[in-house]
DNA sequence: CATGAATGAGAGTTCATTCAT
DNA sequence: GATGAATGAACTCTCATTCAT
């Protein structure tokens, strides 16, 4: 009987050469058979477990938003107050675990995609209802009455253009400065 | 007869062509006899005028990024006042121009490409540069004097933030959103 | 405890198969995996019974030369009368049991392969060879005694071309008319 | 400007490619890159004119087709009286010009795709529909009266039965003889 | 005995570029 | 100044075969 149980690992493989080869050539230039060489397997064996590259760039960046819902519990798990709860949110999306370059580089990509995918956009629209909805409930619990579901959207924006900035300008996000700028926000508004 | 003189409307023609079709099938899609195509001029016709794919690809971010100061500069013209200079800059970003369906794609495509070519990183710097210059000038003419470079780099980030979302959203940017968000991020810093 | 003997059974399987899967997608899109996946068993089998794909076509001709000739034993058999000989030949090309589908596509199939291959080629030749002895035989039982080689070759080529022509109209052959003719063609000679 | 004109003589020169690189290496083994190496163009080109195998496929079946029935029409012409135009229907196919090597494989290949081509099925079924239709009116020209279709579709098959035994055995057709014989069938029939 | 994971050669197709016109 | 026919490299995907289990 042949090797099983390979196809999580196999898998799991090949999303993470796929992320490296955005990394390095850019989406526009990630083939198939460059992702087969980066995860050290052949070329078929994309086809084998994915069906073709459609469904493993759509895979991958499933897998990217899966991670950031991850370490966004994980973070939110270790906090109890409001403030340590908005502490999270922002840490985790400027935080060092979402910022390798790796990572960054293919949200980047598949972002640009977005418009042209309906598959990828709908992804995106969860990462988005997510955000925002746990954001707004930090607000309430902050005190915020007022146009919460405004503030959170601009707060979203916020951090969305100051992980983007940090992406362009290949400067490592310091969250602190982002955290004071949102409290700054959110004082604004009680 | 020769016809003379028609380098400056071909290559204009060529540029605008581009921005259209990466706007209809992504930058991963855009070929040179689908930009020609939709030009209504020859394959050959890019390589006469431009040398090759990558050099339109270049010329065209450089356009986008012209038009963006050409607004900005014509916007500032009729402002007067601090707070006139602020708004031109926060309505150049997210007013109209710059948030046609073809040149928002356009954008967003390019920025996605620039960790992987010096020379649009180079493009991209410029535009970064002046926005910041000409915001932390606006931010002084207002009062600011504590930190106005960190102010003026959150400002971008929010800006820019509140840009990408509206892109991805499919929502027309509100730009009087924006700027009563900017104008509390200056007063927390007065 | 292994299993014995399962050689003959899995040769005929896949041979089956091989048959099934020819008349379903054609020669040029016979696939080892299609046959594999039609036997219910696995891809590596056919390399393990049959060392490869070509072989495994050969074996399947082979099969169906020698269901023919099986059938044309079995109905001669029972005939007893050059004339009732005569039908039993007419019967055995154009009788059901070498017209179902499924057979009929692989025959065809194989007849365009014979150009291309020494080893299908001799397989035709030995079909070829002994249904023209047959047929001369019964001839002369009937008492042809002119030309009896040429009467032979016409007779085969006439039953030939009938099945051919009932395979691509896709209508079942009625042996009847068929052998009306023949028996013409037949007395034409005497 | 470019080359202009080239598309008719680059159809026929590929048409002609395919048929002679059916012929040697067969149907299931005809690629485009044998095609257009055979044809001494690349194998771009293919697309280019035809947009892919399949239509050039097609496109030299219809040639085929269209070939042997310029032949019968030019053979036709000649012919004054209801035996010489009989003679000329089985001079058509049984005669030089559709007994070279190549057309003749390719016919064959073609025969064995037709019950997986719709497309192929209804070029086959013009060619079919036209020498019954023939047949039948040289048959009444003759005397025949009784059972015409049957006597032509009975033509039919010897003369298809004796081309396809001829190419197995890698004869040249003798038409006299199946001259000779298909007289035999209609006197029988009178 | 039998599996199916894995391979890599080769398939059809697309595409940026060249160049004769 | 402009064309588009032609190229061939590179792409994605398929497939017969191998082999560890």
């Amino acid at each position: 009987m042949p090797k099983v149980g390979m196809q999580p690992i196999r898998r799991a493989q090949l999303i993470e050469a796929t992320i490296r080869t955005i990394n390095k050539y850019g989406y526009a230039d990630t083939t198939v058979s460059r992702i087969a060489r980066t995860a050290g397997l052949s070329v078929g064996i994309i086809s084998h477990y994915f069906g073709g590259k459609d469904s493993l760039l759509e895979a991958t960046m499933q897998h990217l938003l899966f991670s950031l819902h991850r370490d966004l519990a994980d973070n939110l798990r270790e906090a109890s107050t409001p403030e340590e709860r908005l502490d999270a949110m922002i840490e985790t999306i400027l935080g060092p675990e979402q910022n390798q370059s790796e990572v960054v580089t293919a949200w980047l990509a598949f972002w640009a995609q977005v418009p042209f995918s309906d598959r990828l956009e709908r992804i995106q629209n969860i990462y988005n209802r997510r955000l925002l909805s746990n954001t707004r409930h930090v607000l309430k619990q902050l005190g915020v009455t007022n146009r919460v579901d405004t503030l959170a959207e601009l707060i979203a924006a916020f951090i969305d253009g100051y992980w983007l900035r940090s992406v362009l300008s290949h400067q490592v996000a310091d969250p602190s400065e982002a955290r004071a700028m949102v409290r700054d926000m959110i004082r604004s508004h009680l």
